[in-house]
RNA sequence: CGGGGUGUAGCUCAGUUUGGCCAGAGCGCCUGGUUUGGGACCAGGAAGUCGCAGGUUCGAAUCCUGUCACCCCGACCA
């Protein structure tokens, strides 16, 4: 391709709109623009990129023995409401109204759409297993869309579905797309990390995410210090913290705090530290209201909160609920007392830990001193357990081994549903002995989006982005860097020889001062660069630069498109080969 | 949805506190010339209802009211 004749509107200034580095460069080297809040134009670069991680995606997919369906983005709302989504997904889930007055929901995600086909296709075991995927449009109505591609309103997912009459054939399925899912990040030359995830409220029983790490990244990954074992912050367990020696305490003592009601505002009133106070959150379900204990300077894990309540949905209880349980307002909720006027007590291990603490006073402007847990408040009975329910912070073990953290971006899941969707939706099957039996199914989801801003946040200088061979937008870009004719015709001659070999190359025929040139190529990012000039054309040389490296190489003009395309061979290999 | 911030030329921004002599700069774009291996130089030029709608005023980018959009933090999120 000519560069005179492509659309590549590359920028020179950092626009005022992105604030992370992938953002950045997809924005100044002309990838994309933006539309509205969220929602991005690819522009013939950018889509060039999206199509080769498609197909990198496609083909492992295919490998694996998925077959590539697709599924209507606009779906009817009685489907979802089916499986109770339309309301769990709230107002993330987009909808409208058509003009027979009929709702539809603008799918996030296509378990009902394949749970549905599933229910009207499959019969018998001897249709098992079935596992179908698309590269569709997804749309989430976002409360915060940020980071670029990296939480839009709109994107591009590789779902897949699978389907299967026993837990032993869904386990192996699962394990094929686990090592689907390493090839495919692998072959787009990503660095990644396979954690261990939370199944949610989905109530399935195992989950991997595949995690890119980066400073950027929305995720916490936790990570064991000899790297065996790694989970998403939401599922990391910790080791019980060593119970601290006694001491003498006297009687639990209040102590006025007036309008003294968050952890900072307690711990400057009376010059304590926030791990010498015990934290008392009331949360709700449906059903029933309960507390949760931390010590001060940890956070609750929703996740693992909601492991007791599977099945709920669990919230922080509004004002009116807390002030009629604990007798007081917001932030003076403590355990003193506690028991019985809630449905359950969770504490955490490292409140029972503790040898004395400071809770609120039930008792609105009230802190109670000399908290000894077990003296003043019990740690066993009915309805109280001592659980982990908390985050993991620096300075955990798990198993006594440190962890440790890094954040990342989520690039893929994948999820052992179990036949909560199939129930719903009744894609039932007979089994061998004339059973009727719910599917049980796995999902499986690729962000093609964020591996391209992955790729970018994990790939890049100064000068701008440096792309893995596999999924660039050209593979070498010939750079005339003089405006003579000679040299202009020895680099259509190496430009038609690359085309020839099939290489994926782009000529800068443009009638720019060679700075410019080698400008864009390296904002481009694309990996390897022949340029000629005046002087190594009269020595009958053409110059091979990698983007990724500094040096550069003198070739026989003759050669140099050979020697190219070698090197397009060795580093295409070098990803590809898993 | 709560908190903070920003909307002025295609882009990045100054000007708003203290209303008028204030429609500006750099980059980009167009024309001509010189230049030609790391975002060239000179000369000339086009380009903005100052987000939008009201209001105050002799006079509004600037003050007031409303509204919309965008960005950041938080809450939320298979």
């Amino acid at each position: 391709m000519r560069y005179s004749q492509t659309f590549i509107p590359t920028v020179k200034e950092v626009p005022a709109e992105a604030e992370i580095i992938s953002h950045q460069l997809m924005i100044r080297a002309g990838l994309m623009r933006k539309l509205a809040s969220g929602t991005y134009i690819y522009l013939p670069a950018g889509q060039r990129i999206l199509l080769k991680v498609m197909n990198i995606v496609r083909e492992e997919m295919n490998r694996a023995g998925a077959q590539e369906c697709t599924v209507p983005v606009v779906q009817p709302m009685e489907l979802w409401q089916k499986t109770g989504r339309d309301i769990d997904y709230g107002e993330t889930l987009g909808k409208f109204r058509d003009r027979h007055g009929r709702m539809n929901v603008l799918s996030p995600t296509a378990e009902e759409g394949f749970t549905y086909l599933a229910s009207q296709e499959i019969q018998s075991y001897k249709q098992l297993p079935l596992n179908l995927y698309q590269i569709n449009t997804k749309y989430r109505d976002e409360f915060r869309p940020r980071f670029g591609v990296l939480r839009s309103r709109e994107f591009l997912m590789k779902d897949a579905y699978s389907f299967h009459a026993t837990e032993e054939c869904l386990h192996k399925t699962y394990m094929d797309m686990y090592h689907a899912y390493r090839r495919v990040f692998a072959r787009c030359g990503l660095e990644f990390v396979i954690v261990e995830a939370e199944t949610g409220e989905m109530g399935g029983t195992g989950s991997h995410q595949f995690t890119v790490p980066c400073e950027n990244g929305e995720d916490v990954i936790v990570y064991t210090e000899d790297g065996q074992r790694a989970w998403n912050i939401e599922k990391a367990p910790v080791d019980p913290l060593p119970k601290q020696p006694p001491v003498r305490a006297d009687a639990p003592a209040e102590v006025h705090t007036p309008s003294v009601g968050s952890i900072e505002a307690v711990c400057a009133f009376l010059k304590a530290r926030p791990q010498d106070l015990i934290k008392t959150l009331i949360y709700k379900t449906d059903e029933e209201v309960f507390a949760v204990l931390v010590r001060g300077d940890h956070e609750v894990n929703p996740e693992k909160v909601n492991q007791f309540f599977v099945g709920h949905h669990i919230e922080l209880a509004d004002e009116e609920t807390i002030q009629k349980v604990t007798g007081a307002a917001v932030g003076f909720a403590g355990p003193v007392g506690l028991a019985g006027r809630v449905g359950r007590i969770l504490i955490d291990h490292a409140v029972a830990a503790m040898a004395v603490g400071i809770t609120g006073a039930n008792k609105t402007d009230y802190h109670l001193k000399n908290v000894v847990p077990g003296r003043d408040f019990p740690l066993e009975g009915p309805g109280i357990q001592v659980c982990d329910v908390r985050n993991a912070v620096a300075g955990d073990t798990w198993n006594g081994k440190k962890l440790l953290f890094k954040r990342g971006i989520e690039v893929g899941q994948v999820f052992k549903l179990g036949t909560k969707y199939s129930v719903k939706l009744e894609a039932f099957f007979l089994d061998e002995e004339g059973r009727r039996k719910p599917c049980l199914m796995g999902c499986y989801g690729i962000g093609i989006n964020r591996i391209v801003a992955s790729a970018i946040e994990q790939s890049h200088d100064e000068w701008g982005i440096i792309w893995p061979m596999t999924i660039a937008p050209w593979q070498v870009i010939v750079t005339p860097a003089a405006p003579d004719a000679d040299v202009m015709e020895a680099a259509e001659r190496i430009y038609r020889e690359l085309l020839n070999k099939g290489v994926e190359v782009l000529l800068d025929d443009r009638d720019l001062r060679a700075g410019v040139k080698f400008k864009d190529a390296d904002l481009l990012g694309i990996p390897i660069r022949i340029t000629l000039g005046k002087n190594s054309l009269a020595e009958g040389k053409a110059e091979v630069k990698l983007r990724s490296e500094k040096d550069k190489q003198m070739v026989e003009i003759s050669r140099a498109a050979d020697f190219a395309a070698e090197r397009v061979q060795q580093m295409l290999a070098k990803l590809n080969q898993i």
